[in-house]
DNA sequence: TAGTATCTACTACGTCTATAGTAGATTCGC
DNA sequence: GCGAATCTACTATAGACGTAGTAGATACTA
């Protein structure tokens, strides 16, 4: 199953799904911090595009309001959009490491962790 | 100055300048891949629109066509793409580092080539 | 200099996105 | 059961993008 292109207000009203889980167009906008929040009209018109692109399905009917699920993960999303990246930085990993380095935004700390996740991630690869 | 948003198509168009130094739309054309190469006039009207968002100028004209030039540099515009993502990481990369491992994207041999790239902007950055 | 090629400037248009209003259905409280 | 609140479904719209055509200006060539 291909991930959709999302957009950004698509983006962020995913993440309010994945994070509380199932819910109510009402309860996504208010997911949005109260400063700048979209009307509820235009969260629902969003939610229904998610739905037609299958990034999200109602689930059932609580009294009249539809609740939504996510369909998609959000690791498959963000996966998505790493893949996106990457393409315009010549496919690897290096050019953009060496941005964030340059920029200041990877620091020893963080190649640290990494290696430490790399080794968690061999050793489990190791047994499939 | 800030980075405008640039688009995938215009992003293309940025890169064609940024390799080939200030050129013609004719130029900017023709470093497109033959196959599924945009028609001359979509890349112009691209071009203009780059243009009034200051991501390129014109800088002289030779015969009757215009030469234009990159106003932001690809390291700027893409800090700017670089930024937007993380901030969908939660603002660091770790979740973007752990993804890339996960998904094999993001080997031993990028993490050992980070390090050094650390070390040499360590260097650099104490002279400043 | 007359014809041809090229380029600019303008216009057009379908799609997507963010935005939101409205009418009618549903449900809840009393 | 009736009024108020809420929700859905539909409609609307402005702006951005990718796409490209056309008319007129400019320049090269023979």
């Amino acid at each position: 199953m291909a991930i959709p292109k999302l957009t950004t207000l698509e983006l962020r009203i995913m993440e309010a799904v994945w994070k509380h889980g199932a819910c109510s167009v009402r309860e996504i906008q208010e997911a949005f911090p109260a400063a700048g929040r979209p009307a509820y009209t235009t969260i629902q018109t969003t939610v229904y595009r998610l739905e037609t692109k299958k990034a999200l399905r109602r689930v059932k009917k609580i009294s009249n309001a539809h609740i939504f699920e996510a369909s998609i993960s959000p690791h498959a999303a963000r996966g998505k959009l790493i893949d996106e990246l990457l393409s315009l930085f010549g496919g690897g990993p290096s050019l953009l490491m060496a941005h964030m380095i340059e920029t200041g935004k990877l620091t020893k700390e963080d190649i640290a962790e990494a290696e430490e996740v790399l080794a968690k991630h061999k050793r489990k690869g190791k047994s499939e």
